[in-house]
RNA sequence: GCCUCCAUAGUCUAGCGGUCCAGGACGCCGCCCUCUCAAGGCGGAAACACGGGUUCGAGUCCCGUUGGAGGUACCA
């Protein structure tokens, strides 16, 4: 088997959308599973859709993602250069050729003339295909006008009749009928190549020898393997990928404000928990195994095995590893990433970060949820007093009061403030007076935080928040109680 | 409209003719544990789109219908 080589090869947008990142893994995956080589091309062919910063973004969201290559613009290697815009000149040769032998032709039609035309055809219901109208000008006189400045586009020729087909490593082969497939334009007239051309060039000249990419090529794949055998190549295999939907109907879009690569590590989400989401989305190993590492999928992977159907991007799902990623997490890394979301609540609260790390890290679904769930230990936020009242304690406003009366002594009298010390008190004091341990710790809960669910109970809150602000905030529970009695 | 592709629970999927009255995971619901939540333990509801074939036998093969996706640019 020729050594494997393929290639991801984004168009600079924008961000790295998800269903992109999918198709790197996988092409990263191929290449790494087979010992290949990985290569990045930039395709940039298409300058007014060209975003600023993106081809950076690129770079940068492939180190973070760990899918390293081996050849690409910022790297180097023997097939360069690897950004299309730096290609130009080794295109027209080709197209020059494929006029030659009468694979292609130049066309002098404007684009007005062919939006008019193509309006015309439309609106009588039929289907619009260019009429091959440059096919029939001399070649001589062709050649000239070229020559002579006028603006031009190079057009595939596509045989009239007959059919066109390629094969697919996950769709088999698929055949179409060549009166199907337009004169698709080749070279620009500003002198680039259309993806149409592009792909195959670079793919060869680049000696790649899987294609992956999104099903919105697979239509178009037939018109490509016409251009390889036109210029007497092999064609790659290709494998072409389904998209990732957002739901039944509607593809995932950064534009649609789904989230980007980037976003989703901003907000807090690990990118193994997004790669592990991201490889088993369309893809199964065929056994119950779920986690994987990125050495773990290369000895998973088999591209021959991934779904053929579009795949929804499942929100739940990538919360539910992300949390499941945390929780394994070592602590010292756990409280490091945790650290800044603390700070966003409780920037100068002097709060014991490393224990309340410990309680919050099997609660963290998503970093950035973070701040939310602690910020009660800067300031009980606004509440009702009917939060004191809770079925399974028993408690009711009430009785609450009397709890935290009844306790505020105890707490007063504990000496030193820590957790053990504080539980032990507390126990022993409820124990004593015959009380249940939920009617006394609900309430305390309440008045110490204002809300009815916490990361800990009353006890872990009681001693991060220390002994005075604990006393603190019980008197003036019992005030708003007082005011409700 | 035309061309191509796809079709197992709400979602991601296992299943490649009998071992499937369909397995796993997320989500959802209930119970246990418990000072709350989370975690953990136990249990539950939930799917082969429909109709024809082929076959002794079909989720699995074939055809059609329906539904969905992609394409139909001097965008990729």
């Amino acid at each position: 088997m020729q050594q494997v080589r393929t290639r991801f090869a984004p168009s600079p947008t924008g961000y790295l959308h998800l269903g992109g990142l999918r198709t790197a893994l996988y092409t990263w995956l191929l290449a790494r599973k087979y010992n290949g080589r990985f290569i990045l091309r930039i395709e940039d062919t298409d300058q007014e859709r060209e975003v600023p910063g993106s081809v950076e973004l690129i770079y940068k969201s492939m180190r973070q993602a760990g899918l390293t290559y081996d050849e690409g613009p910022d790297v180097g290697g023997d097939y360069g250069p690897y950004i299309q815009s730096q290609r130009k000149d080794t295109y027209l040769p080709y197209a020059l050729q494929l006029i030659e032998s009468g694979h292609a032709y130049p066309c002098f039609c404007t684009k007005e003339e062919l939006d008019k035309r193509r309006a015309e055809t439309t609106q009588r219901g039929d289907t619009w295909k260019y009429d091959k109208k440059c096919l029939s000008i001399p070649k001589e006189e062709a050649k000239r006008r070229m020559e002579s400045g006028e603006s031009y586009v190079i057009r595939q020729n596509i045989p009239a009749t007959g059919t066109a087909g390629f094969d697919d490593i996950l769709y088999g082969h698929v055949e179409v009928s060549c009166d199907t497939l337009d004169d698709n334009v080749l070279i620009k007239a500003d002198g680039l190549p259309t993806y149409n051309f592009a792909n195959v060039i670079d793919d060869h000249l680049m000696a790649i020898s899987h294609v992956t990419r999104g099903t919105e090529y697979l239509s178009s794949a037939p018109k490509y393997n016409l251009l390889y055998s036109a210029l007497g190549w092999t064609p790659p295999l290709y494998i072409h990928l389904p998209v990732v939907m957002k739901d039944a109907t509607r593809k995932l879009s950064k534009r649609h404000g789904d989230p980007s690569f980037e976003d989703l590590l901003e907000m807090g989400y690990l990118r193994e928990a997004i790669i592990n989401f991201i490889a088993l989305l369309g893809w199964s190993p065929g056994t119950d195994q779920e986690f994987f590492t990125l050495e773990e999928l290369i000895e998973a992977f088999d591209e021959t095995t991934l779904n053929k159907s579009p795949a929804i991007f499942n929100m739940d799902k990538l919360t539910w590893f992300n949390t499941e990623y945390i929780r394994r997490l070592p602590f010292e890394e756990y409280l490091e990433l945790a650290t800044p979301w603390f700070d966003k609540t409780l920037q100068g609260v002097e709060i014991d970060y490393k224990r309340l790390a410990e309680l919050m890290q099997s609660r963290t679904e998503v970093f950035n949820r973070i701040p939310d769930m602690v910020a009660f230990l800067k300031e009980v936020p606004e509440y009702e007093v009917g939060l004191y009242i809770n079925k399974r304690s028993k408690t009711t406003v009430e009785n609450s009061k009397e709890a935290l009366e009844f306790i505020l002594p105890v707490i007063e009298g504990i000496e030193p403030w820590s957790e053990p010390v504080i539980h032990d008190a507390l126990m022993g004091a409820i124990a004593d007076s015959g009380r249940k341990n939920g009617a006394v710790l609900w309430p305390l809960r309440i008045a110490l935080s204002g809300q009815q669910s916490t990361p800990g109970g009353a006890v872990e809150i009681a001693c991060l928040l220390g002994k005075e602000e604990s006393i603190l905030r019980i008197q003036k529970a019992l005030k708003k109680l007082a005011a409700e009695v």
